[in-house]
DNA sequence: AATTGTAAGCGCTTACAATT
DNA sequence: AATTGTAAGCGCTTACAATT
């Protein structure tokens, strides 16, 4: 029923061995016989089988990708990045989603861990001690990809979110905000956006600077809350830690009668396809959001074929790129 | 080095297939001998490698998803959906990007087959002959999420498309709109695409109605092109293929001095989160995109499993959500 | 009848031996 | 020296046999 390499074998008038060889090219085969092996492989549309390919050389050649949620446009984009570049190695990847609780995730370590694969590209928005132990537990080589380590643990790549947080409270200031709205998610539930949070707040003046807490990150139900904020609060810049909160803050003002850029200028983290999708455009602190996803595949592809890595904490660019909200 | 059954068997002084059956509750074990492999278990920290376990049972418990792209929003929802009921059944998916590509999905069909997956749910804009021979020669079990084959060949889960266009240019009508386009991709790009077009046109009179290609389906693309449509032609009512031709619709007719809804009417396909992020907010025809993902995948747990199905041609609901575009 | 063990086999890779 | 074959092993499942 199914054809195996004995199968090639035998029709090839080689041995096993043979066939193995010239399917992996890891010796040199006779022209003449590798002809028929080919001949054979064809004829009888013989296809390796890859796991037991994987028990017997114990590489799967396939990548664990634990991720919050690729439903979110920033994460769809980065696990694009990941595929394309597993892909270009000859790596399958395995994707999973987290929801960004702990629990799960060491639960899904666990889980790549029994299904062998070969190293794990991961994204989370908190990480501690619990899904770092679970990494040395599988000992599995671990790319983090957008995450925050401040401790640098594991290889990684991201931007220098406390520079980002800088530049975006700079630009606003050198256009002339005086009392600037920090619009972010509750506190702790992404450290990535607290390192952003300090970044502003190393710049802009206390008694200039409001942080406001719109809940769980969502358009609906920060829209609400920006609304009572920006009719109550004096304010002339919002710094928004995604383009759906940006999005969000543009819309709020509208709502409450003020003008963007003129009454109130917005910049936003993310440069998903939102942001040049509404009008007015956002301004924003672009991501490279496929380059997470492809540069953190690459440096994983670098750590399994024994490659040198010369920086194992990758730091990528992030820019402004000024549009119409301010 | 790596823990295997076997240590765990010696450890608990029973053999591999006690073990074995504690592992996967195929048979009744005592429980004394059962708490004793546990307890090995535990102790060893032993994870069954699954790899194993899958050449030898002939199950990998891995299912293929083919995409033609994650990052497309609409894409990215239904791989949520998809993965969700996988976990749920203890499945995991490997996920790959096709670009709609016929010859990247027919190597992918036979890269899936190396590695041995349960089953295929397969997404794409076009079936062909090609790939129906691929998955036949792979001999997966199938299914197709969101894809139109109207010979029904393979089982699939769909919504009616072209009940879909008949509803949204009857609505419109009902509107009161006398001149409406529908606003599309080029044509063959998207069979689905197609069929919508022809359930508008068996409502629509042919002189009332106007296709409009605006290309690839980007935002950026459809645009200026839409821009130009809108000030030249005097229509009054627009279907557009997917919420972001619905988008650029709307933003085109804003800037060439039209509003929506008094000038132009707008409904879009889809309902991702787009729709409700914009204003006006957009009318749409609402897909069921996490259950296209969702229903697929729990159809093809049915066929894994082998239990019954009472239909291989799932058709979703789909409705209008009245919103200000309209 | 309930519980446990033995041994073969899943389809490959790879060290080593044998042949040309 | 270049090319090919032999046989063991990867870590499980499972039919069948053996024991309680």
């Amino acid at each position: 029923m199914t054809v195996t390499i004995y199968d090639v074998a035998r029709e090839a008038k080689v041995s096993m061995a043979t066939v193995s060889r010239v399917l992996n090219g890891t010796a040199v085969v006779k022209d003449d016989t590798k002809r028929r092996v080919l001949d054979a492989i064809a004829h009888l549309r013989y296809r390796p089988n890859a796991v037991a390919r994987g028990l017997a050389s114990k590489k799967t050649k396939t990548i664990g990708v634990i991720v919050p949620d690729v439903s979110a446009a920033f994460v769809a984009e980065v696990v694009r990045g990941i595929e394309d570049i597993a892909t270009m190695y000859n790596y399958h990847i395995i994707l999973t989603n987290s929801d960004a609780q702990t629990d799960r995730e060491v639960a899904l370590i666990g889980t790549m861990w029994e299904k062998q694969v070969d190293g794990i590209v991961f994204m989370t928005h908190r990480l501690n001690k619990s899904q770092i132990n679970a990494f040395e537990q599988a000992q599995i080589p671990v790319v983090l990809c957008a995450t925050e380590d401040e401790e640098r643990r594991v290889p990684s790549v991201n931007i220098d979110n406390r520079r980002a947080g800088k530049d975006a409270a700079e630009y606003l200031m050198k256009r002339g905000c005086q009392k600037i709205a920090f619009v972010t998610t509750e506190e702790g539930l992404s450290v990535l956006s607290d390192r952003r949070g300090k970044g502003v707040a190393a710049v802009v003046p206390p008694d200039s600077l409001i942080r406001i807490d719109t809940g769980n990150g969502r358009y609906e139900t920060a829209l609400p809350i920006l609304q009572d904020f920006i009719a109550t609060r004096k304010i002339d810049g919002m710094i928004a830690a995604s383009d759906e909160l940006g999005l969000a803050s543009i819309h709020a003002a509208q709502d409450v009668g003020k003008n963007t850029p003129q009454d109130v200028k917005v910049i936003a983290f993310d440069n998903t396809r939102l942001a040049t999708m509404v009008r007015p455009e956002m301004t924003v602190i672009a991501q490279p959001m496929y380059d997470f996803g492809a540069v953190s595949m690459r440096l994983l592809t670098k750590l399994l074929l024994e490659e040198p890595v010369d920086n194992y904490t990758v730091i990528l660019d992030h820019n402004v790129v000024e549009r119409s909200s301010t």
